[in-house]
DNA sequence: TTATTTTCCGCAAACGTTTGCACAAACGTT
DNA sequence: AACGTTTGTGCAAACGTTTGCGGAAAATAA
């Protein structure tokens, strides 16, 4: 059984009140008593019962995390992020997974709730079109900010990058080393974070008067998928010298197809990605890349949402934009 | 302010003792009353106190899971495997990283203790030599299992794999491939996980009449390590012909520095590693590997937890060994 | 009708804390 | 010596639940 401050209290004969002063060293409490219920509670092994603190106090330290899945690409880096400033600020971490699906979306919410959590940090599941789950939450004056795969239609505040800048700049970059055939694998459209890359990648291809090919804009669930999209691109009647790939997941599966097709990057075909610079450190060939830092973009929503907590706004800027910046490989 | 049973009571006009039945179908309450009181906690958004109902039942319901640091190296499917499980038997998780620092190691087991988590998992820090600071812990009747990063001198139950055949059976492989010189890339040589594996590394070497260098075993801290190592090692009088690596963290090191001395694999290198298998996927060449599932250690781990909570029984089999298989790759 | 059982609900204590308030003892002031 | 002040402590309520127990009203049995 773990000692409680009544456990101390019978020991030294004094009251819990006087105990539980004690141990926050209250200044009504003499010297003498304080040292005696430090000593006690040091022997006993106490260690206070946070439940029941919360449970008076009406703060439970926590904090939701909910993601769609936690994969090798992006995630690791960004929950990093995101538990160093929260464990800087004395919170702790309650991690849930919606396994890419709405209802445990919704479910991991509701749990959320019901653990009291003090703020939640979003990303939310491919099956999420709207923010509807998130209202009650919110309504209970809990804070939340969606970072990552955030979608438009919302009000919730949002941590993400300049995502049609650098969808445009990639093209760029690919047209400067003399691609004219373009393609883009995009990810989960209904992400606003794969809109806005679309509408970058879009928008400089038409003003730098690159071809608009049937399959410019293609999509993939996964890194399955983007190896399937590429491998059925370079098949056709004038495949694509340049693909702009707009995650690690699709860059891994880019590469592999190109290999198998025995395409050369970058003399057949250059290749570019926007990354957290995780991955392709370990591919080959090193592949150029726009980089944001998935460490920054976890740390930057857990600092905002602690913020927001101890300044009790709810109504945050609703856009904050990480910059990004070209990695360029020597290879490519 | 959040909706509580004495809200509906007060509403109804009953006690709240009615309320609390009525909400878990309790045979004591009239179905009318049941109907109401549901209607009701529908209509004030009613979410159950977790807070208040672990204080009361003392459960928490929350499992705490430590590990060294969270990166894309095996550690993402293993969470996998961890959430899926706990998730499956209602427990939730409770994140916490020691950044290699055993002092936050043991701050976070602390954290654990006043959260009343009903279960730990955790992989040691770098730093971690004994599970000392884990006694008060299962003195509380809370157990415990270790997976993955684990140390010999310890009585807790561990998840691992059979990490001496698998190095072992790594060895025979590349020698069966033509390698003759042979060297070993390890990790933390503190983690017993390193240490079995150097074991049937050496084992096999020597069974099998292998040439046993200077450098045959190596120990990197991570992937820029394994880099420079695995460079200084191809620049001594009779470079290896054989490299085996016993992570994805390492193998990520070992690769570029072949391709950067030009040394082609598997013609004048061969290379093996142990993986979960996520990354070798997308790397070039595609390495053999021993296959050992990240998501099932998590899973088992978890699983066990959950079991040994369930029956309160706190000893149980010190060793749990997943299974290991060959993933022969053509290139290779 | 009366006696017995069943049905339904309320009371109150408990989980481990915190904190406003009351109050006794010791002190300092005229 | 009579009065304020300070210092240290205890009492009790509260946070939101659960649950054993008791008992009134209703239903059934005699």
């Amino acid at each position: 059984m773990r000692t409680t401050i009544k456990d101390i209290a019978r020991v030294l004969g004094i009251n819990v009140s006087t105990v539980s002063r004690a141990l926050k060293d209250h200044q009504d409490v003499s010297i003498s008593t304080r040292n005696e219920v430090k000593r006690v509670a040091n022997e006993l092994h106490y260690h206070p019962n946070l439940m029941a603190i919360n449970l008076r106090n009406r703060r439970s330290r926590l904090i939701g995390l909910i993601i769609p899945e936690i994969t090798m690409f992006f995630f690791p880096s960004v929950i990093r992020g995101i538990e160093d400033v929260l464990h800087r600020h004395g919170y702790n971490l309650l991690m849930l997974q919606s396994s890419e699906q709405l209802q445990r979306e919704i479910e991991n919410v509701h749990l959320c709730t019901e653990n009291g959590v003090e703020g939640l940090l979003l990303s939310v599941s491919r099956q999420t079109l709207t923010t509807d789950h998130l209202n009650e939450l919110q309504t209970l004056g809990v804070p939340i900010v969606l970072f990552d795969k955030v979608i438009e239609k919302t009000e919730f505040p949002q941590i993400i990058i300049d995502d049609e800048a650098a969808a445009a700049s990639a093209v760029l970059h690919l047209q400067a080393r003399g691609a004219t055939q373009l393609i883009g694998i995009f990810g989960n459209p209904n992400l606003s974070i794969t809109q806005k890359r679309i509408a970058g990648f879009r928008r400089a291809l038409l003003q730098q008067g690159l071809a608009w090919r049937d399959d410019a804009v293609l999509f993939a669930e996964n890194t399955t998928d983007a190896f399937r999209l590429t491998t059925e691109s370079l098949q056709a009647a004038t495949p694509p010298n340049g693909i702009f790939t707009m995650s690690d997941e699709i860059l891994a599966g880019v590469l592999p197809a190109l290999r198998q097709k025995q395409i050369e990057i970058p003399s057949a075909c250059k290749v570019i990605s926007m990354s957290d610079g995780s991955l392709p450190n370990y591919l080959d060939p090193l592949v150029t890349y726009i980089h944001h830092s998935g460490y920054e973009v976890g740390a930057m929503a857990a600092t905002r949402l602690c913020e927001s907590i101890a300044n009790k706004e709810l109504i945050l800027p609703k856009l904050h934009i990480l910059p990004t910046t070209l990695v360029q490989q020597q290879s490519t």
